[in-house]
RNA sequence: GGCCCGUUGGUCAAGGGGUUAAGACACGGCCCUUUCACGGCUGAGACAAGGGUUCGAUUCCCUUACGGGUCACCA
C-alpha cells in the first residue's frame, strides 16, 4: 500500500511549486490506489503564520486535492499536526544516545558562532561528545539547556532516489545535525523521519532542495534499525529570471491565481506538466482532468532539470478547460460576469455564455464582450471602412439602408438568426453588394466595437426587433452627420 | 568556496549510439469565416563548448562554461 504524504509548514501560502510537490504525491498514491496524507509542520514556533494552515486546506480543497488523512479528517496515524506530537520525538533520541549514534550538546549559541573551519565554514567541533556522563548527568539535572545531536560517522552514504538515481554523499560533508532542540521541539530533519516512520509513509516525495540532506536521513533510518522509504525528489521550479520559485521572489500563491481566473483544473494540469510528460507517444497530448492524470502518471518520467514557470501556456490551458466545461457549468460561472455588463431585460444570458464559452481566456471575459448591449459604445465612423470587406462610409450607408428595409419587413416572432440572415444576404444580392459590405456594417451599427464575439445577425436576433432597428437608424444619422 | 544536481528552439518538452531531432505554448504566413476568435494548413526556431570511446555521437565517458541547490537550535 503507498502512502504518500504533503508536509508543509504554514508558514506562508502555497505558491505552484507547493501544489505541484502535493499534486505528484497525491498521483503517485492514487496511482496504486493508495493514501494521500496531509501532515503540518509547525515545529519552528517563530515562523508560524497566521491563517497559513487554512490557505493550505483551501488550495488543497478547491484543486481536488483530497487527503485521506490529515487535520480535520483524522486517520489512525494521528495527530497530524507535528506541534501535536511533541511527545513522540524524546525517545527515539534517547535510543539513540543510548546507542551511540547520537550525543548531548551543551554548547551555547556564542561558542557556535565562533566556530569555523579553515575555509570561514561552520561546522560542529563535537566538543560536547566526549563529556562524561556524570557530568551530562549533573548539567541536566541542574536545568541547563542542551540539544541532542546526531552523531555522523566516517565513510559516505550512498542512497537510491526514483528521478536522481544513485547519489553518494561523502559524510565529512555533513554536520553532527541537531535532532532536538533545546526548546524540546524536534529539527525538520528529525521530525520528518519519526513521523514519515510513524505514519508508515512509503514514498516521501519532496523538491530536490532536500537532496544532499537525504543522506542524513538515511543514516538516522539506519540507526534507528526503521525501513527505508522510496525517496522521490523533484526538480525545482524557477521564475523566468532562473531563480528559484519562491514566495520571497513575488511567485502568485495559487489562491491568487485562482482569484485572477485560473480555473483549478487548469492550473493542476499546468502544473502535473512541469517536470513532467507521459512521455513516448503519449507526449503529443496536453489537456488532462485530475483523474486522467492519476492513471497516467508515472513516476519514472519525472524529468531531471529545472523548468520555468510561464504563465502564457498556463492562460492557454485556462480556455482550454474552460471549452471544455458542460455549457451549463460555463453559464453558471459567466452569469454572475454577464449581468454585471447586461442589464437590460430579456435578453437570453445563457445564449451570451453560449457565445462566449469558446472566446475567453478567463471566465470573466465574457463581461466585456458584450457591454455593447445595454448601450452602443461611442465610436468613430472610420469603423465602418474595412479593407477587407470591402467597405467604407458610403457603402456603409447603403448596407445599412438596404439592411433597414429588409429587416423592417420581419415581424417580431420571426425576428431570429436564420431569418435576419436570410434576409440580409438577400438584400445585399439585390442591391448588388458583397455580403461583407452589408454584414459589417449591420455589425458596426448594432455593436460599436471592431471585435464582437458573434457576427452581425447573431447581434441582431440577441437586441430583438426595437433595438435593432433604432440602432440602424442611429448608425445612418452618424454616417449622414459626417457627411453633412 | 566544498559537495550535489542540471543544460534539446523564447518557454514546456519527446527521444536517445545511425531520426528529415516529435509535439505544445508564444510568434509569422495562408485558408475558412460576416470581424475577432475558434478550427485547419504552414513557416521560422534547438541537442552549451572542447576532447575522447565508436564505423558512427545530441545520446556513453572526461574536462570546461553556465545555471541551480545545499552547507542553521529554518523548514
Amino acid at each position: 500500500m503507498v502512502r504518500s504524504r504533503f508536509a508543509p509548514s504554514p508558514t506562508g501560502y502555497m505558491t505552484i511549486g507547493n501544489l505541484r510537490s502535493a499534486l505528484y504525491e497525491y498521483l503517485i498514491a492514487k496511482r496504486d490506489g493508495g493514501v494521500f496524507i496531509l501532515r503540518l509542520e509547525d515545529t519552528d514556533q517563530a515562523r508560524y503564520v497566521e491563517g497559513a494552515a487554512e490557505a493550505i486546506f483551501e488550495t488543497l480543497r478547491a484543486t481536488g486535492l483530497h487527503f485521506d488523512e490529515g487535520p480535520g479528517v483524522g486517520g489512525d496515524y494521528g495527530p497530524y499536526i507535528q506541534s501535536e506530537r511533541k511527545d513522540s520525538y524524546l525517545p527515539p533520541a534517547l535510543q539513540l544516545v543510548a546507542n551511540g549514534k547520537a550525543y548531548y550538546c551543551f554548547c551555547e549559541k556564542d561558542r557556535l558562532d565562533t566556530l569555523a573551519d579553515e575555509r570561514g565554514l561552520k561546522k560542529y567541533d563535537r566538543h560536547c561528545l566526549q563529556l562524561p556522563p556524570e557530568e551530562i548527568k549533573s548539567r541536566i539535572d541542574s536545568g541547563a539547556a542542551y540539544v541532542i545531536r546526531q552523531l555522523i560517522p566516517d565513510g559516505a552514504t550512498t542512497f537510491n532516489d526514483q528521478v536522481f538515481g544513485t547519489i553518494t554523499i561523502d559524510n565529512a560533508e555533513m554536520e553532527d545535525q541537531i535532532l532536538l532542540k533545546s526548546d524540546g521541539m524536534p529539527t525538520y530533519n528529525f521530525a520528518n523521519v519519526i513521523d514519515d516512520n510513524a505514519m508508515a509513509i512509503t514514498h516521501v516525495v519532496r523538491g530536490s532542495e532536500y537532496l544532499t540532506s537525504t543522506p542524513k536521513y538515511v543514516l538516522l533510518y539506519e540507526a534507528l534499525g526503521w525501513p527505508m522509504p522510496l525517496f522521490v525528489h523533484l526538480p525545482l521550479l524557477q521564475n523566468p529570471d532562473g531563480t528559484k520559485i519562491s514566495k520571497r521572489h513575488g511567485a502568485k500563491s495559487i489562491v491568487e491565481l485562482i482569484a485572477d481566473g485560473y480555473l483549478p483544473e487548469a492550473i493542476i494540469n499546468y502544473a502535473a506538466f512541469l517536470g513532467w510528460s507521459p512521455g513516448g507517444d503519449h507526449a503529443t497530448r496536453e489537456i488532462f482532468a485530475l483523474d486522467e492524470l492519476i492513471k497516467i502518471f508515472d513516476a519514472a518520467q519525472i524529468s531531471r532539470s529545472p523548468s520555468t514557470f510561464d504563465e502564457t501556456k498556463l492562460k492557454w490551458m485556462n480556455a482550454e478547460h474552460i471549452k471544455a466545461l458542460p455549457p451549463e457549468k460555463y453559464a453558471a460561472l459567466a452569469l454572475p460576469h454577464l449581468r454585471q455588463v447586461v442589464k437590460t431585460p430579456n435578453i437570453d444570458l445563457t445564449e451570451l455564455a453560449r457565445i462566449t464559452q469558446s472566446r475567453v481566456t478567463f471566465i470573466s471575459d465574457c463581461a466585456e464582450m458584450v457591454d455593447f448591449i445595454d448601450a452602443i459604445p461611442p465610436y468613430d465612423i472610420d469603423l465602418y471602412t474595412h479593407k477587407k470587406m470591402k467597405t467604407d462610409a458610403a457603402i456603409a450607408v447603403q448596407g445599412l439602408q438596404a439592411a433597414q428595409a429588409a429587416f423592417q419587413q420581419i415581424p417580431a416572432e420571426n425576428w431570429t438568426h436564420e431569418t435576419l440572415h436570410a434576409a440580409a444576404t438577400q438584400a445585399a444580392e439585390a442591391a448588388s453588394l458583397k455580403n461583407g459590405q452589408i454584414l459589417w456594417p449591420i455589425r458596426t451599427a448594432l455593436s460599436g466595437k471592431p471585435t464582437t464575439p458573434c457576427g452581425a445577425t447573431e447581434i441582431a436576433a440577441l437586441l430583438g426587433r426595437d433595438k435593432t432597428l433604432q440602432r440602424l437608424e442611429a448608425g445612418l444619422a452618424l454616417l449622414a452627420a459626417a457627411q453633412g
